[in-house]
DNA sequence: TTTAATAATCGTTTTTATTCCTATTTAATA
DNA sequence: TATTAAATAGGAATAAAAACGATTATTAAA
């Protein structure tokens, strides 16, 4: 229990930020949930665990997860943010079914054109839409 | 003129919808406008010539537009969609000093991924972010 | 351990993009 | 031209995210 926390403890610490109980918790929530919850999410799920938790401090502390690159934020649609603690490179299937997010693996060193020489790229995102395995074979049934 | 609005007026009919002054308008203002205008500017650039059309009109035209495959949502950021004429696929780069969206040529044929074996692909998205070369030459100034 | 300074949290309010509602107007068609 | 069905205008409603300010927790020094 505790030695779990000094994980985070210790992420929290070497980007310098402020330990606090919420974000030790919060960070520690999305390292279980790898299923990109939204803020929404996370609070509505935390709030079992932490009753008191706000609806501000969840955005505000995402945000900063995210300033100081322990998070990455995904927007894969406009209406809603959501949040991975996997950082390393990878792509992004949305079903337009059932709703599920799958990761996939893509060697993003191909991605790249003649057009954007000169540029600094800081960030590549790649997703797709469409429907996954689990949902076609239902609608065959 | 009324050549140039056969060519819309022709594009709305084709995909069976009622064709009216508003729709014609805003679909010509995409085809000129190539630089994926959020719906906010879609409406205050066109309040110029058309002063009375509303907020609600632009938003149910361009879902509308997009639902008839002839326009193409974007979204980038989380805070805004934008819209684009151009229908062939293509990278997108936003520049995050200036704000400009660059458009860029890739090889969508090369993404796939074993993990998506069976699913059924309707969309593919790639974005960048960083900073453009002009930005990054003014700064040096 | 106590204290003081600083930063985070909570609860609320505000902002803003988008959708919803409906009376009125416009377009399609017979 | 008259009928009908759909689109528009304008404003109200919605909801995610950010901003605000008082309170509380964290940190580091006394
Ligand atoms: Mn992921
Ligand atoms: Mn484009
Ligand atoms: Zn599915
Ligand atoms: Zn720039």
């Amino acid at each position: 229990m505790e030695k779990t926390h000094e994980k985070y403890t210790k992420m929290l610490d070497e980007k310098g930020m402020k330990i606090s109980h919420q974000r030790i918790k919060i960070l520690e929530y999305l390292a279980n949930n790898l299923c990109h919850p939204t803020a929404d999410k996370v609070l509505s799920d935390m709030k079992k665990v932490l009753p008191t938790l706000s609806k501000s401090t969840v955005y505000k502390t995402l945000n900063a997860l995210v300033d100081a690159n322990l998070l990455k934020e995904l927007t894969i649609e406009d209406n809603e943010i959501r949040y991975e603690y996997n950082l390393v490179d990878h792509g992004h299937f949305k079903c337009e079914k059932c709703g599920n997010i799958y990761d996939f693996d893509l060697d993003f060193s191909m991605l790249q054109s003649d057009k954007l020489n000169g540029f600094k790229i800081n960030e590549k995102n790649v997703f797709f839409k469409g429907v996954c395995k689990d949902c076609l074979s239902a609608d065959k049934a």
